[in-house]
Parts: C-alpha cells; sequence; structure tokens
DNA sequence: TCCACCCTCTGACTTTAGTCAGAGAATCGG
DNA sequence: CCGATTCTCTGACTAAAGTCAGAGGGTGGA
C-alpha cells in the first residue's frame, strides 16, 4: 500500500537523519543557533529574511542573534537603505564556525554510505535524488492571484525576459497581443500562480471570453525547477478554473522555440488549429475541448 | 556529487517531513507523550521496553506515562510475572487517541502524495522503498560478540530453526560438525554478529586451524532484513578477520537447500572444492583463497 | 509635520525535554 | 534468609525552545 511505505519512509528517515543531525550537528551550540548561523551565510542576510526562511518569531530570533554575538560568532549592523532593518553578518570566527558546520553535514552524509557496497551507494544516491525532486515538486502550491502583487509581477517578468532571451526575433510586449493586470483579474480573467516556500516558481493565465473559447496566456515555471511537472498542474488547473468559468474550450498561441510546452500542449491533447488571432510572435496555435 | 545528493536529500526531507508531522501530530499533546502512547500499542508494553524502545531515562519516562494516565489514556499496572515490573496499557479512550495518531500519520503521507501526477506518486513510492531499505542496510553493525551473549545465542538458534525448516531431512545439531561457545571464541575461533537498533539479525562464525585454512560457518540472515547485503557483510568482515589471524583461505560446507547462500559464495569469489570433512548435512564445499 | 506603520529588541513568561541522585519495593542467587 | 541487583518512581534540577506584550527608534505618505 502507498501509504504504508510513505509512513515506513517517513519513520526510517527521522529516526536516521534526525539522530545524525544531533550527533553531528549543535555539539557545542543548541541547535536553534546553529541554524541560525547557518542561515546568515558568507554573505550576511538582513534579520527579516531570517525570521521568515527560519520562521522564528522575532524576540527569539532576537535573543539568537544576541548569543551569537556574545560568542563572538555574528555582527549585527543596521542596514543602510533602511535603518530600521538590521543585517546579521558573521565574523571571521563565525565563518569558521559555519564551515565545520558544512564539513560536519558532509561527514553525517557520508556515514550514511559508508556502510554500503558500490552498488549500494549508487542506488541510494539515485533514489535520495528522486525523493528530493518530487517531495519538492509536492511543495509546490498553485493558487490563483492577483497580478499586481509582487510575487505575480516577479513571474510575468521573468516570462517576458524569457521569451527575450529565447525567440529568435527578440520579444517587444507592447507588440504582442495583451494580457494586462485588469484583464488577468476576475470576471475578465484570472492569474495562477506556483509558489515553492513562497517563493514564486511559475505563472499561468486565461483571459474568459463569454461563449467564446478561454484564451491560456502566460504560461511560465522556473528554470530552477523544471522538469517536476509544475506546468502540467498549472495547465490542468487553468482549464479547471476554465470550466468553472463556464467555458467549453481552451485556445493558445505559442512560438515554435517553446519546444518544452508545445510537447506538453499535445500531452495534455491540445490538437494543433488554424491561427485564430494575429500574435505576430506565434508560429502555433492550440485548441482543446473541455466538454465533459 | 554523491554526498551533495545525500544532503539535499536530508535538508528538503527533514524539512518536509519535520514540518508536517508537527502539523498532523502532536496537536493536543507534547510529542513526547505521543510517542509513548503510539509505542505502547493496543496490546500493552512494558517500560521497560519502552525506555529501550524510545531510549528514554527512566525519570523522563515515568513522567510521561503519570502525564498519559493524568489525560486518562493509559493504565500502569504492575507485571503478574515479575512484580517490579509494570505494564502500560491503553484505556479505551488511550486507544481511540492512538487510532486518531494512525490516521494522522496517514493523513501525512496522503498530503505528499496529492500534489503529484499518477505517474510522479509510483515513482516516489518506489524511490522511498529504495531509501527506507538502503538505510536499513547502513545502520546495520557488525561486530565480533561473545557467543555465549543473548544475541549471539538468539542468531544461533534461529539459525538452527530455519535449517530444521529448511533442510530436507530436518537438522539435528549434534549430528553435524561442532562449533560450540568455546570454539567461537578467540583464539579458536570467533563469531560475528550484526544488530539493528540493538537487535541480533544475523551472524557469521570462523574456526581457525593454526596453518590451515579457516572454517566458515553459522551464517545467517535474519528474514526481515534479507535482501540488504548483510549476508555479503557479514562474509566480508568474516574474510578480513580470517586474514587478521593469518588464514591464507577460508573453506565452508553447505546444504543444497540454501541456494541464497550458495549464490552468494559464488559471486563473492569461493570455488566449488572436494568435500574437506564429513559434514553429514553438506552437499556442496567451498574454499576461496586470501593471499592478496 | 504628523500619524500610521515597520522592524527589532527586551523583559517576563510557559512548555517541553531531558538529567541525576536517590528511595523503595521486588527478585534472584547462594 | 541476606545481600546484591533490578525496576520504577519522585524530587530537584537545567537547558532549549518558543510566546507575548510592549518599548523605542525609523520610515513614508498625507
Amino acid at each position: 500500500m502507498e501509504v504504508e511505505a510513505v509512513r515506513r519512509f517517513n519513520r526510517v528517515v527521522t529516526q536516521r537523519v534526525g539522530a545524525l543531525d544531533e550527533a553531528y550537528l549543535g555539539r557545542d551550540r543548541p541547535l536553534g543557533q546553529d541554524r541560525v548561523l547557518w542561515e546568515i551565510g558568507p554573505e550576511g542576510c538582513d534579520v527579516r529574511a531570517l525570521r521568515a526562511r527560519l520562521e522564528l518569531d522575532s524576540g527569539y530570533l532576537s535573543r539568537l542573534l544576541r548569543s551569537l554575538e556574545g560568542a563572538g560568532l555574528v555582527r549585527v549592523e543596521p542596514s543602510v537603505g533602511d535603518r530600521r532593518v538590521r543585517i546579521a553578518r558573521l565574523t571571521a570566527d563565525g565563518v569558521a564556525e559555519r564551515e565545520l558546520l558544512d564539513a560536519r553535514s558532509d561527514q553525517l552524509a557520508t556515514s550514511m554510505l559508508d556502510p554500503l557496497s558500490a552498488r549500494q551507494r549508487d542506488r541510494l544516491v539515485a533514489a535520495m535524488d528522486e525523493v528530493s525532486r518530487l517531495l519538492t515538486a509536492s511543495l509546490v502550491q498553485v493558487e490563483v492571484m492577483d497580478p499586481r502583487r509582487a510575487e505575480a509581477q516577479y513571474c510575468l517578468e521573468a516570462y517576458f525576459a524569457e521569451l527575450g532571451r529565447r525567440f529568435d526575433t527578440g520579444f517587444d510586449h507592447t507588440r504582442s497581443i495583451s494580457a494586462g493586470n485588469a484583464e488577468l483579474t476576475l470576471p475578465a480573467g484570472l492569474l495562477l500562480v506556483a509558489t515553492l516556500h513562497a517563493e514564486p516558481v511559475g505563472c499561468g493565465a486565461l483571459k474568459l471570453h463569454d461563449g467564446e473559447p478561454a484564451e491560456l496566456k502566460r504560461m511560465w515555471v522556473s528554470p530552477d525547477i523544471r522538469g517536476l511537472g509544475v506546468g502540467r498542474r498549472l495547465l490542468q488547473e487553468l482549464e479547471r478554473e476554465a470550466v468553472a468559468h463556464g467555458a467549453l474550450a481552451v485556445r493558445l498561441e505559442t512560438n515554435r522555440t517553446l519546444t518544452e510546452a508545445i510537447a506538453l500542449y499535445r500531452a495534455q491533447g491540445y490538437q494543433e488549429a488554424p491561427a485564430f488571432n494575429a500574435e505576430p510572435y506565434a508560429h502555433h496555435w492550440f485548441e482543446k475541448s473541455l466538454k465533459a
């Protein structure tokens, strides 16, 4: 049974990784401090970002930083731009401690591989990779988002930038058919954004036309997480939304350089169709019926 | 790099499993209490065993049990056989709570699979299985052990019992060539025992003969963990020990029904040889040179 | 300039986890 | 039956983790 296997996995892994984590890391220092030390990184990091990434209470984090400062591992100084924000930086000692943590993490990893034969090692590493990838994939959340929000804007800009890089002709969005913020807000349309750890990693939009097929726009997935099925999920969610808003079909146009996207559309049942608009950057037009 | 992959795995998994563990379990009750509640099980369990399995301080465990008793989830009563020992049993409420925990663990597992496509799910489950298996394998420890210790005796008895079941003729160890406790203690010989979480899961022994090949005896691996390479590890360790004690070769006899063992010997470079003793239960004799 | 809001910090808590030293019953071996 | 040992429990701690309220500077828009 699938659930059984997952539970067995959870048990074995938390036991193994958890136990070793404690054995190797956080020996001299409480684990909380180590996590902060690690997260600050060699470049330094402002306190606000630390709090967000580690999900710590501001009072608690402040205290942890105070301890690290006391130990001479960290300096906290006001940011230059906004003097409410403070930036934590590692001292030379702090950098050294962090490297020690790094080395210990390596040891930990090695200790998991050591007792195995070369062949088992290869298989374990491959399986771990697979698990990492797929668990990451399962952490991605897809939701309807106001296109004016920062995460949405980030995706749209990344999308345009990528088109600019990939199209033979470059890309000037003022020449292309529009899909502005208003057009991507209900009832005119909507924007889906995929996030991973609250960071935007993909998007896809729909323009709704009463009685006409819905138009699919702005499909983009961050290069960092391609191959995890996020594009497929966005597409399926968009189709669900289209149906929910009364569309009987979806259609879209795309550029010949976007080969993964074209493959995705075909795999999801989209049929190549004659041009239904005059998008100057398009080479292919697709359509899919959404009738049950 | 292998170590990189393992570290990425550790990071992703502790984040994912750890975060969800806390979200789903231990909501009403501290996690320590939940672990105890779970470990007691529907049958009840004596306090000593709980302490060993959860590796808890006796005072601490006692307090946890007191809290659970206070909440009406657990009854602790003296054992009938030995009245120093006390047995913890779940009350009706306790059983219900434990089932709730169980259901939550299932939900947790489901929430990991849910966002994935059927194909990704299959791959994730397969990879998790592989990781569970191989991490379990890497937790197995092999060490020289006094054959009189309980773990050693457990293995030897399990070994005899299995021979009894598998040999066409049954097995009476008084008719077989001996390898008693004294013969498996240095300098006459030695016994290796493999343990997983301090429980014996396999063994293998060596009888040393000055100037003659060492004799390999008592190779056994618990059915629960076959296929994890523990047999191979035992065999390799035995060969190392044989070399360390001056043997230039190892030899062994075996019964035709022990097909996995025979395959293992062949795979590890053992050559079938003429009978070097009159073991009544043997059909095959193997030998391997240990010269560098 | 004023006011609302941000960001970080301190002080004053609570809860969880865990350790250590015995006390007090029960058992076992001789 | 005695003494050593085993098992569990209580009391008295400590450390880590985390929460909450509010103080006190800083910023940015009306």
